[in-house]
DNA sequence: TATCTGACTTTGGTATACCAAATGAAATCG
DNA sequence: CGATTTCATTTGGTATACCAAAGTCAGATA
């Protein structure tokens, strides 16, 4: 997901991802203040690039700017997940609905692999494992729908949500049903049964925004 | 639309109102590279924050970055036109379903207002008054469905394609058929009936799409 | 004449400089 | 002792400086 962090890249976009990387893992904690110099001290890169990256963070929803005090690492309320997981269900069935359309035979096939290889994960009781190939396997999805526009889109909004959304411990029935949602999208899939598909993910997604919720309300009444 | 161009806002955030303007207006086509230097002197702006509002362009979709080569304004061929209505379409239909559930009575008979101004307009063969009104409708309707990812998430696309989608000439036949389409809309949106106003929008938008591609396969084969 | 070459110029990428507003701390007043 | 005023410092906003890579074009060469 990083757009591109390697050591040619410009320095801006090394930021960037270098940033996106320490809210998501929460070393930025929301709220925090981002001192300029030294956040740029931090990344080993002058105000200059460190601006444009938290412009482009900004645009993605991860940092706000506040008036004449910079900017912060964007708070993420109740409501903001509720917006948020709304859009993502319609995008993940729209993306369905095509990719039920659209998909072809080879990754047809990488997406059944990587589904079982999810369920080894959910055997195993490997949680890591387990949000790795399911991000994974709706990535893939969302590929197979042909749409770039979509897949952008998708990605920037989940971006807002990944702070908590992989944070929610699942509940081993919760874990189960989630498995069991994802045998139908593969059986939807291969009988390129577009409206199946999508009604299942968006279920599916209802689901994620329900345990989200349920953890975050639990565990950070108040996460900013 | 202008996030804020206010003379109080920073510089970036005027540079980005105006580059927006001069792109969406096609003062600005696509394809044309972006000159730091010579921008910024048009501006009034030093090159600092036109970069932090180029950066903002990109996330946008209206501006991207080459290796090497700065920033260009992005061309927009018939695929990229196809996605984003395949997107937007979507997106509506989400919003239609949410406003026909959330909306309250006083946005309602705003509604309806603008939708007779809306058929003024058409009476009349105002093209303009037409446009204005019926982006307004439809960013109300958005507004009723009280989800604000979903606001911005539109914006964001919709601006990708605005440069073309009002630069699209109607034919009197498909204009009736869109006024009549906003006419269901109404009916739906008092009955609340929000799986009948999500299908409406989406053949809506689909409408749409035809008549813009139809316009820009016709008038330049390449815009970019 | 066509092509190559090398100095000059332009341009994006990055760092630094400067300013005014905001912040925080110390000193002063009630 | 608490509130407040003042001054030093920090910080974001903006402009400018510097560099190396790309681009340009005249002149030399075959």
């Amino acid at each position: 997901m990083p757009d591109d962090g390697s050591l040619l890249a410009p320095l801006p976009i090394r930021a960037l991802d270098a940033l996106r990387q320490l809210i998501l893992d929460g070393d930025l904690p929301a709220g925090a203040r981002l001192n300029e110099r030294a956040l740029g001290e931090r990344l080993g890169v002058s105000r200059t690039p460190l601006r444009e990256a938290l412009r482009m963070l900004a645009a993605e929803g991860l940092v706000r700017h506040e008036a004449k005090r910079g900017a912060v690492v964007a708070p993420l309320d109740k409501a903001d997940i509720e917006a948020t997981f709304e859009v993502l269900a319609a995008l993940e069935g729209l993306a369905g609905e095509l990719a039920a359309r659209r998909i072809d035979e080879p990754q047809l096939a990488e997406i059944k692999a990587r589904h079982f290889e999810m369920r080894a994960h959910h055997a195993r009781g490997d949680r890591a494992g387990y949000f790795a190939a399911n991000q994974d396997i709706h990535r893939r999805i969302a590929a197979a729908a042909g749409n770039p526009a979509l897949v952008e889109t998708f990605e920037r909004l989940n971006a807002r949500v990944k702070r908590v959304r992989y944070a929610a411990n699942l509940t081993a029935e919760r874990w189960a049903k989630a498995v069991e949602e994802h045998e139908r999208m593969i059986h939807a899939l291969d009988a390129r049964d577009g409206a199946a598909l999508r009604a299942i993910l968006e279920a599916h997604l209802a689901g994620k925004r329900q345990s989200v919720l349920a953890a975050f309300s639990g565990a950070s009444e108040a996460y900013d």
